[in-house]
This record gives C-alpha cells, sequence and structure tokens, in this order.
DNA sequence: AAAAACAACTTGTAAATACAAGTTAAAAAA
DNA sequence: TTTTTTAACTTGTATTTACAAGTTGTTTTT
C-alpha cells in the first residue's frame, strides 16, 4: 500500500506547509529531532528530506542554528520566473494550447540524440502559450516520446499543468534534467506571439527533462519574454 | 590536519577522475560496496559523495545497476557550480582583467540585500573579459565583501579562476546560490567588448554565491555573447 | 557592569547493520 | 533450443548510535 517511502512523505508534508504559508519567510523549521519525534522516524530519514528541501531551494540549513524557510518564487514546470518590476510572487497564470497533442514522426535534425525505444515508438507534439498577468510570456514547443501514455491526445490540456497531468495519470515523475539558454533574436511570427517590444530579444531554452520512467524523456524548446520577468534558479 | 570530512575527499578523487577521463562517457563506477573497501569507508559515507556527483550531473545512479559516467558538455557550465574554467578547459580559456580588485563602497541601488557586516565592510570591485578560442564571451562585475581577503588587491587573477584562488587561499568555497537571467539588447559599449554582430542580444545573468562563510556572498552581474556559446545546466 | 565560561540547544559527519527492490547472467527446467 | 527460475550482483530505504562543531542564552567569574 505504502510504496512511497517515508521521507518523501516528509517532504511532502514541509513543501506544502512551506508554499501554503505555515512558515514565513525566514522562519525555523522545526529541529531535525523535534520531526523525528513528531513523525516516528530517525534523523537520517528526517534528513535525507529536507536535503531534497534545500535542493529545491524551499529551505537553507545552517549549522548550530537551524534549517530556514526560503519561500521561493512561483514556478512554471522546473524553471521558476520572477518579475523583475514587482519582486512579489506571480498572479495571474494562463495557458493556451496553440497545438493539441498530436502523434507525429520525430522531427529531423533534432537537436538531442533519441534512444532506439523513443525513435521507435515516434512522438507527440503540442505547443503552449503562457501568460503572467494576461500577458504573453512563454512559448514553448514540446516533444515526448509516444509510449506510456494512452489517450492523450484526447485530454485537454487547458490550464493544466503538462507535469501535473504526467505525475497524476501516467505516474511519470521529472527527476532531473539539461538545458542550454541563449539569448536570440525573434522572428517575425514570435515577436507577434509574445508581443514583443521592437527590438526586444527573447531567452531561448533547450531541455531535455529526465523521468522515472527509462527512455522517456521530455524535450522542449522554449521562447521567453524576459522584459518584465527573468528565469529565476537556486543550485 | 584532516579538515576535509571524509565524503568529500572521495567526491574530489572520483571527480578528477572522471574530468580526466579514467572512465569514459557512459561507463560504470566501481560500486558502493567497492568503493567502501577500497576507500575504507561505509556505504553512508560513499553513497554521500556519490550524490554529489550526481548534483554536480557528473553520474547518474540506476538502481541495481550502478552509477553512470556522464562527462560535462563542453559548452560553458556557469549554471553549475563549477568555475567557468574548469568547466570549459583552460586551454581555450582566457581572462582580462579589466578592472582589478579594488575596494570601493557597495554601490547605490544595489540589486540584491546585504548583511550588516557585508555592508559595513564595503566590497571588493572587479571586471574582467573572459575568451573562449580567442573570442570574448563573457564580461563579468563582481562585489564581494571586503572581510577574510587580505591582500586580495595585490594578487594577479591574469588567467585565473576567481573561484579557485579563493578556495586555495582563502579557504573559501562555493555552495550554491541564486540567478536570474534575461536576454537584453546590448548597449553600444558591450558591443564593442563582446565583439557583437549588429542585432545580436546578449543573455543577462545576475546571481549571488553562497559560500562556505557567513556573510561572505559573491555578486556577480554577467552578459554572455551567445552567438557561438551556450549557457548549460544540469538539474 | 562587563567578560568569560558553561550548558543546552542546533546541524554535520560517520559508523555498523538490515532489508527492499531493480538488473543481469548463469543454471535449471520445459 | 527456448523459457523459466534462481542466485548474485547492483542501488534504495531505514534504524540506531556516537561524537564533532556551530549557535545562543544563562550563569559564573572578574
Amino acid at each position: 500500500m505504502d510504496n512511497i517511502p517515508q521521507y518523501r512523505k516528509l517532504y511532502e508534508i514541509l513543501r506544502k506547509h512551506i508554499i501554503k504559508g505555515v512558515y514565513a519567510e525566514g522562519d525555523l523549521l522545526p529541529s531535525e529531532n523535534e520531526l523525528c519525534a513528531v513523525h516516528e522516524m530517525t534523523r537520517p530519514t528526517v534528513r535525507h528530506a529536507l536535503e531534497t528541501l534545500v535542493k529545491d531551494g524551499l529551505i537553507t540549513k545552517k549549522q548550530g542554528k537551524g534549517s530556514i524557510v526560503r519561500k521561493p518564487s512561483q514556478n512554471i514546470g522546473i524553471l521558476s520566473i520572477a518579475g523583475t518590476a514587482s519582486a512579489v510572487g506571480v498572479r495571474y497564470l494562463k495557458t493556451d494550447i496553440l497545438q493539441k497533442p498530436v502523434i507525429k514522426t520525430w522531427p529531423e535534425n533534432f537537436p538531442f540524440e533519441l534512444s532506439e525505444l523513443e525513435q521507435e515508438s515516434g512522438c507527440i507534439y503540442m505547443e503552449r502559450l503562457r501568460y503572467v498577468d494576461d500577458e504573453p510570456v512563454f512559448y514553448d514547443i514540446n516533444h515526448l516520446p509516444n509510449i506510456f501514455l494512452p489517450r492523450i491526445t484526447q485530454r485537454s490540456f487547458e490550464n493544466k499543468s503538462l507535469f501535473e497531468i504526467l505525475r497524476k495519470h501516467y505516474q511519470i515523475e521529472i527527476q532531473g534534467g539539461e538545458q542550454q539558454l541563449k539569448a536570440v533574436k525573434p522572428t517575425v511570427q514570435l515577436r507577434q506571439l509574445l508581443h514583443l517590444k521592437p527590438g526586444q530579444p527573447v531567452l531561448y531554452i533547450e531541455r531535455k527533462l529526465h523521468t522515472n520512467k527509462p527512455d522517456f524523456n521530455i524535450y522542449s524548446t522554449i521562447y521567453f519574454n524576459s522584459d518584465k520577468h527573468a528565469i529565476f534558479g537556486n543550485f
């Protein structure tokens, strides 16, 4: 029944509490020993949970002091964006599906190397345009291998997170990835899509996301309007 | 004498081996139990070392199989903690010091919040221009607090990694950080500095690096010519 | 009153141990 | 020969225990 490891459960609990605001920014989490007592687990297990929170940038730890809550900015998928004008979190996030998921063959000159299984399975293609405060900021093109995904082309993606659907309906979880970033001059189409001002460049991101399923990687090309927002990251 | 924790030593050994080419890409590292035997430490310690390698993107692990070597990319890896010199390979990387380290007061409207100690200590300022294959790609402006750094203004930084000097001479190690990325239109000065083609935008990065010393953070503003190279990162 | 020492916290590192779960190849059965 | 089972690996999770080291507030000493 309980397939989820204990450290993961504690991680989810603390994560939820931090995001929901149980702790304010700068607050100390309960000490490791307290967490041990409350959740009935040993310190290494508790520490494992805290380490994953550190990796997510949700807390920092300080020897002799404790675990300090860090409230990151709201993120889109794995990337985080932060407003440059106001340091506050992103308010409205809307998603338009420009191309509903369709089954295709992999494009020629695909920038990433594919495994044999991925190559044979063909790919699912979709395009999205994402808004912050009713302004388009994100245009992304996604390729996923056509395995483990029954009926995905019939699903509604409107205003839903792709990652959320993959996790909830297909038990696919992102575990990491690699990405390349560049600054590029937008095409005319892009300029219209993202409502770009004349001369405004865009951030170009190419990413490969690794999942818990072998031979199932998500490939995304992202164009980001960094006029009013920035890509934010912890490491 | 032994101030360095064991897991860290093993990490350094394996990291060096991977980078120097003892293992080819895709090779398996010795199993955790083998590493235990060879280096005379227990599995939790070995696993701690391997976890840090995973975090650096140098290996991936697979249950039942082993630790797979992942060779960092040839691109410039400033998204990872590793300094730029080590990621690109010192051969193709040259550094010009445009502004030798000088003691200044912190600028007005500094984009990051400073601790009291940092504020009081004043800052050390330097500018560098970094070349790959004799082409300028990187212009960076650095602010460090003026603590823990005796005689730094007398040091030669020519063709040396800032991080290496901080580590070797001052025992300061980068432990993480946060950054913001944008695509921006370059100023005339920048266009000349980075030999930019007309219309070529630049990648703008603002970063705060946390170190092992409390109240000692490195603040950098980076302009990156992404025409021929890209910023690369694992997560 | 100010400084030093101490005690009671906190997280960091490390050992020894156990079992679960995924992978692989050899051995056994069909 | 082909398929199935098994055994021997691998990493993943978890407990228990111990001491080191940084932080903070209290107590003692000066």
